[in-house]
DNA sequence: CTAGTGGTCTAGTTTTTACCTATAGCTTGT
DNA sequence: ACAAGCTATAGGTAAAAACTAGACCACTAG
């Protein structure tokens, strides 16, 4: 009975499922299940009942609420008795949906975890915001940008194709091969250039515009692709492959206006978030040579 | 910040010491020395001025407290939400001094935490409980004991003794040997008819009342005696050595009158507590050949 | 002045808890 | 029947909290 699993709890209310707050707090899902388990159990009463489309509070459940939320203030309210300034920082963060969701969860769960009192708003990319996730590319003299993670350029091929044999593709290896290609890509120029200088073709059976799309197409056995690593995550369907005598990447980052200025701990927090970062590489990088 | 901080610096407050706080906590020290430490970097304000005998609280620390003792009064106001009946049970329980605090500490945690809404108050074994902690010796046709745990008796000595050597000892080497015999001591008979049939003899020392002393003489180097192996932990200014002929114990437990009636769960908690005491052996056991 | 005592803090280790991944089982919609 | 979406369980890993041992300080008594 503690105030974690309140606050799980609130959320769970609130969204009427197990999977959907676990997305709000930034946790797998199980660790709400066995917490509201757990709660369930020290109350010694159910407080949703289970159904297939999520979960519907219980009469327990409903009356827990309000209990919780006031549980849940109170505590938030003494963190701020001895701060002069109550300072409710709010800030707005807009994500792009290609990007690794793993990690920018540990980066935005490290700044609320810091910064007490803030709280965030997510946006699409579309709209404007505070901050953005962003590549270090798509930034401009006008931006102050804070890269966070690297994210390298991997072959995406099928699971049965006879380039997974080699523990790393040479460029070479890609002439003539049946490509997926997608535009917008922040490395499409240099790859282009790679390929032209060494006399090399690709053989472009498609032509996407979002990661996600290329990817089922590559799994569907059209051809392979470029795709930068940390968005083919948690797909078993497809099989990545490093290069080992070009590195494409990209930097990803935080990026806001010059003229926008931040509390200096906001900035510390996303320099220490970033030295936090866990970047589990799902491919063995080559050594170049 | 969590709920663990605020109880553990109500305590502190109310205790004006950490050393304190921790007995009533039944925690060691520094679980709350870290503990307040942590508290205090979260809301970024010194609660307690630390001095040579205990702490004071500042104003912060003044300020805080109502706010904590809401806090926690509210939590468990919601443990209670959904029991019909509030029961706030409360039990009174007896300790003699003698008995080993570690193992009696794990005992009334675990029947703090499983028992919600218990509160309890230890008193000293002259007054009359609900429940006293006894030797199963020292019960009655008219208790009820649940035994908890077996503490064997061991050769006390001083660090530089001779029978130190021994990593075991037979009630032979005894023979002779200078002795600190103690009255109450409830295998006094049995030792006494072992070491009769045997034809032993001890050349008593000193006669004391409380082990405690007894340790001390031993320390001093005055004699050796028979202790029960957890009432001394914790010295290192003696040595224990088993004895490897004859097996004297003692059975601690909880023990009741049985006229007194306790909720089914209560019991069940005794029994699970005895399940998970950790017996930390101070001395190796030999095998009873 | 020195040794002893009582109290807090630090370091290193072990235990416990929380979390994650992977996967199973269930229900619903296609 | 199958795929998709949701929750529950199992097993392993990482973080948090606990303990032990010992350092350090201030006070007290001899």
């Amino acid at each position: 009975m503690d105030i974690r699993s309140l606050r799980y709890f609130i959320a769970v209310y609130e969204e009427r499922s197990l999977s959907a707050a676990a997305k709000r707090c930034f946790v797998a899902q199980p660790s709400i299940s066995t917490s509201i388990a757990q709660l369930e159990d020290d109350l010694d009463a159910k407080l949703f009942v289970r159904h297939s489309k999520g979960v519907s509070p219980t009469d327990n459940g409903t009356q827990l609420y309000p209990h919780a939320c006031k549980m849940v203030g109170d505590l938030s309210a003494m963190r701020n008795l001895f701060v002069d300034s109550p300072t409710p920082l709010s800030l707005s963060i807009s994500l792009t949906p290609f990007l690794s969701g793993s990690l920018i969860s540990q980066v935005i769960k490290t700044m609320l975890n810091k910064i007490p009192g803030l709280t965030l708003n997510l946006v699409d990319e579309s709209e404007s915001a505070d901050l953005r996730f962003t590549c270090g590319r798509y930034t401009t003299e006008e931006d102050i940008f804070y890269p966070l993670w690297e994210d390298d350029y991997v072959v995406a091929m099928p699971l049965d194709h006879w380039l997974t044999d080699f523990a790393s593709i040479s460029i070479k290896q890609i002439d003539k091969q049946p490509f997926i290609s997608r535009t917008p890509c922040d490395i499409l120029e240099s790859w282009n250039y790679l390929m032209q200088k060494q006399g090399l073709t690709t053989d472009i059976r498609a032509q996407v515009k979002t990661e996600e799309y290329a990817l089922d197409l590559v799994a569907a056995g059209l051809g392979i692709s470029l795709i930068p690593e940390h968005s083919s995550r948690g797909r078993n369907d497809l099989c990545l492959r490093p290069l080992n005598d070009v590195k494409l990447k990209r930097v990803v980052g935080l990026a806001h206006r010059k003229e926008q200025s931040f509390p200096a701990h906001l900035i510390n927090t996303i320099l220490t978030a970033k030295q936090q970062l866990k970047i589990n590489k799902s491919v063995i990088e080559p050594k170049l040579a």
